[in-house]
DNA sequence: TACATTTCTTGATCTGGATCAAACTCACCC
DNA sequence: GGGTGAGTTTGATCCAGATCAAGAAATGTA
């Protein structure tokens, strides 16, 4: 690990909504204090409960963020490169709710909380642009809750495809980003159930083979998942 | 319903820590603009997909947020005096993900979601709020979350009860304050498991009087539930 | 290449919770 | 007081999804 972001590391971070506007000042001093380090896969970089140390920035690979209650655990969402997670924990200077850890190989950059924290209190702009993340992380988690509660799960992963595909600029086929076993524990089923939900969804259109996910109706299958901008639109 | 707020209004709104540390003018300048109206129970506020034309304050009452999706409805909170709500959506200028409709008579401040986005980009302070008031309600759904797809509906059912007990000041008695049917469909469950589930806690010493709660044996019922300040501790 | 480990799938079974139906309770109102 | 209608409870049944068990496929590793 080393101190201080190389140059070539700046742009990418500057670029993301939440920094762009800052002064430039307040970057740099957030930046001098910024670790940067690649992580393997299947490190744990956050274990839910401990202080917030660090805002994160993930700048390639991926992480995914979990919860665990009484010996059960489950996938909350999956974080891609470029934006950061945990950002509501820094800025309340408290406990983590989830666990982050990477799936693969990740260039992670971590912002001492305390800078952030500090930087947010002088730079108006800055605090502006967490006010815009924050809602959008917000009405992300609404978004989700609305999909678990009122959905089943065969309706969530039919949804879900459309998304993905949608994501993928919308061809007939596309790739499964994640793990199918973390799949399933992000739409809150068993692995299980996700094999049978992936059988159950073959009549409206899709094929699966491996990662490869092909929606060959896709008229049908939009006619079953019924998605819904209030709950499907992550861009509102 | 009248323009302008009457003074006694004020302070009940002023000391919310959302405009708590606002400037004189700023705060004032809000007010102006502000409608204050009486609404009997019942009535529809907010319909989810609308565009945000006002930041609601509920001063007194009790205000239920619902969404629904192909003709199924759930509750997704409830909200109590002196609170806002749907703060993202107007911070955003986008459409509700949420319908409110007023449980009892209430009395509620309707602030223009123009002039809280106008102060919102003079008042330095009032930003700053903004964000802590986001943070924490980011939090709270991600808590929320995790009680839902880490516990069954009876492990559920055990939390709310400690929690209302708790803020109920933790008397052995106490009682709900939501109407059954509605406290199901906010745990994620009939109405008809929702009596089962009181009948199942019984063992735990649980009594069950139509709203009123006795919690006979604590220590049972918290070995039970295994509250996790993670998941039930809203303050952190 | 062969072996080991993990993930994914499939089948059988079980169960938590939903649905349906009917009684019961209670608040409200003429 | 005796409806009337909503909310709640209870019982019977049904179903989505979990669990258990065992292969199959993919992935990593000696």
């Amino acid at each position: 690990m080393h101190m201080g972001m190389p140059e070539s590391d700046y742009p990418d971070i500057r670029e993301l909504h939440l920094f762009s506007d800052m002064e430039h000042e307040n970057f740099n001093a957030l930046m001098r204090g910024t670790y940067l380090q690649n992580f393997p896969p299947q490190v744990d970089l956050i274990t839910e409960g401990e202080q917030s140390d660090f805002l994160h920035v993930i700048l390639s690979g991926s992480v995914e963020l979990s919860a665990s209650w009484n010996g059960r655990e489950t996938t909350m969402a999956t974080v891609r490169p470029v934006s950061t997670f945990i950002l509501a924990a820094t800025i309340k200077d408290a406990p983590y709710l989830m666990s982050a850890k990477t799936l693969e190989k990740s260039r992670i950059a971590l912002i001492p909380s305390l800078d952030v924290r500090r930087v947010f209190d002088t730079d108006n702009n800055f605090a502006r642009a967490i006010v815009a993340e924050l809602a959008q992380c917000y009405r992300s988690v609404i978004k989700s809750q609305k999909d678990l509660k009122l959905r089943t799960s065969l309706e969530r992963l039919a949804n879900y495809l459309l998304r993905q595909q949608h994501l993928a600029k919308g061809p007939q086929e596309f790739e499964l980003k994640m793990e199918k076993r973390r799949l399933a524990s992000f739409l809150g089923m068993t692995p299980e159930n996700l094999s049978r939900a992936f059988k159950g969804l073959q009549p409206y259109g899709v094929e699966v083979n491996g990662n490869l996910i092909r929606i060959s109706d896709q008229d049908d299958l939009v006619k079953f998942a019924k998605p819904f901008s209030l709950i499907d639109d992550y861009s509102i």
